[in-house]
DNA sequence: TTGTAGGCGTTATCAA
DNA sequence: TTGATAACGCCTACAA
């Protein structure tokens, strides 16, 4: 025999359950929702009953009952230009949102994206409504720029949210951020270590707290260091920005010079113009990008570079954001990343 | 003044809205959902009360009155063994879930993520609860292997799913796959104008359609041409063994060579080997991939390839879900893949 | 054109 | 230890 399931028209109900059982319908919730009231034979009977007959709980009148959707958001900006190629730019976000997925699951929550075009006050309105229709109960955004008043009006709403990779002004916002001190310290040793004598700074978006932040430490650590700073150029993570500043710093290089890029995108620029101009890495001129992108581990030499811990900051956003839905306090993280010495320096 | 909300204590809900109207609870309920039942000025008038108490419907509530979740699952496999990396691979499908959010949201329809374990019948059991329980009103399936009984369970169970890139014995089951002979005639064609002669095959993991039919259409095209064949190896989709083909075909190659490997990945462990070996593309090896994975966009000389549809599968397969979902008939479907000539040949 | 009332399938409270 | 029953907030016949 097989499973004998759906053989009633309609849906199988508590009520099913219930009377099949010799019980009454509210038994049957307790039973399954591990109610201690309940006695464990009973429990049993009630469970293999809705096994037998494929039964699980109606999760929309759940959710109902409860006044919770158990969705969390993850918010993300789309562009209509790129629209039918790929609006959200899902690529950069998706080992954050494996995280949240894998976080989520075991909780019973279920993560949606939820994407959204900035415009004013206007997107503040809509997550509200996101909320307050009960499409999702808590909000994750990643790649806020650092200007944006969207935290403080959310805060002002009410609407349960964690950022990552923004760093609010305001304490009470929670948040999951990185240090770049540590990770630019060593890797300043390593660099002396190996007899770099000079470095070219190619920064990224400064709209971001991020760039602003990687900037700032990475200035301080470098005044730490024996290092010279050979130039400072503006990049804004795009691959043709690094390529841009390589054109530029491979007229003014010297031997013993190094490159750090804000990110490994324009590394990849970044590499692709030595390969044009048969300048050898790390030979001519070492190269350090950031982030340790997996779409950038086809690079040869292997890019050195620092690692985002972006699966764990996935997981915590999500887990303080679970939290703070459940009335706990959390508070924001800081996490370490991590130097990754590769062939390229 | 800024936006009056939530004055209220609990929920804003319905009667609210209809005690400030001075109409019936059920009026509000038409004229917020468009019924035409109700004139344009009454419409009007609880459309902008409910702006500005800042009502809108409880999602939760309408789902459990339309008996739908209103939510698309995208089920993915995850691989217990890379927990706390990515367990799911969801950059691989991070373009098809883009496309499929972009065009689920003008319909209202949400998209998650729903990761499983294969478990032999387990897991049709678990899809089944996923359903039953309203957690999804149907199912996308992106990578499933050959020869899984799956889809058949699935269709047995009458749970609504549409395929990606599996192709069913059954007619009857929805899928979206793409067609190999054009892009490979084309890849021959011009293979042969640049006058190659010769050309290594490396094929991706037979479990799956994709590889079985990629290489059966490659063959026949093949013979189609005047190019011959210089060897066939197997591949596992992955870069390591890109590399290891790479290996033996360097070894092998003669003048006038090229090879096609399954997919880019496995050309970016191909490109490993030739840069270590100091052997340049495309003047001693002409290499194509196939599936222009934005991931290896980063290689030098740019790859040439065959194009995946991506974006648009999932568009279109979610299409098709919404709409057997919505009682339409619905017919699977091919999709053309384009051949993207490039510096590597 | 609008209102009334029953139903959707839970959960949770209060009795028994 | 169990059973009624009232929410939860919306939708939608059916009635007016």
């Amino acid at each position: 025999m097989g499973i004998e399931m759906n053989v009633k028209g309609g849906n199988l109900t508590r009520k099913d359950i219930a009377k099949e059982a010799g019980v009454s319908p509210s038994t049957v919730s307790r039973a399954l929702s591990g109610s201690p009231l309940i006695p464990e034979k009973t429990v049993e009977r009630i469970r293999k009953i809705s096994f037998r007959l494929g039964y699980s709980p109606n999760i929309l009148a759940r959710r109902l009952a409860a006044n919770r959707s158990y969705q969390i958001g993850f918010a993300l900006e789309f562009q209509e230009q790129r629209m039918r190629k790929g609006p959200i730019q899902m690529s950069y976000y998706s080992s954050i949102l494996d995280a949240m997925i894998m976080e989520a699951f075991p909780k019973n929550y279920s993560v949606s994206i939820q994407p959204y075009k900035t415009e004013g006050d206007g997107s503040v309105r809509h997550f509200k409504e996101l909320i307050s229709s009960r499409h999702a109960d808590g909000l994750v955004f990643a790649g806020l720029t650092q200007n944006s008043r969207m935290p403080f009006s959310l805060m002002e709403n009410k609407i349960p949210f964690v950022l990552i990779g923004t760093m609010p002004s305001d304490r009470k916002i929670l948040s999951v951020n990185v240090r770049f001190e540590d990770a630019f310290s060593e890797m300043f040793s390593t660099l002396e270590s190996k007899k770099y004598r000079r470095i070219f700074f190619v920064g990224g978006d400064l709209a971001y707290y991020h760039a602003i932040s990687q900037k700032k430490a990475f200035l301080e650590e470098l005044g730490n260091s024996r290092i010279g700073l050979a130039g400072e150029l503006k990049g804004d993570y795009s691959r043709t920005s690094g390529y841009a500043a390589a054109v530029e710093i491979l007229k003014m290089r010297r031997k013993g010079d190094c490159v750090f890029l804000a990110n490994d995108r324009m590394a990849a620029g970044f590499y692709r113009c030595c390969y044009e101009r048969n300048v050898k890495i790390p030979g001519e001129i070492g190269v350090m990008g950031s982030d340790d992108d997996s779409a950038c581990h086809n690079l040869f030499p292997e890019l050195c570079t620092i690692r985002q811990p972006r699966y764990e900051m996935g997981r915590i956003a999500l887990k303080m954001l679970i939290g703070t839905i459940n009335g706990e306090l959390a508070k924001s993280v800081l996490l370490d990343q991590s130097f990754i010495s590769r062939a390229s320096i």
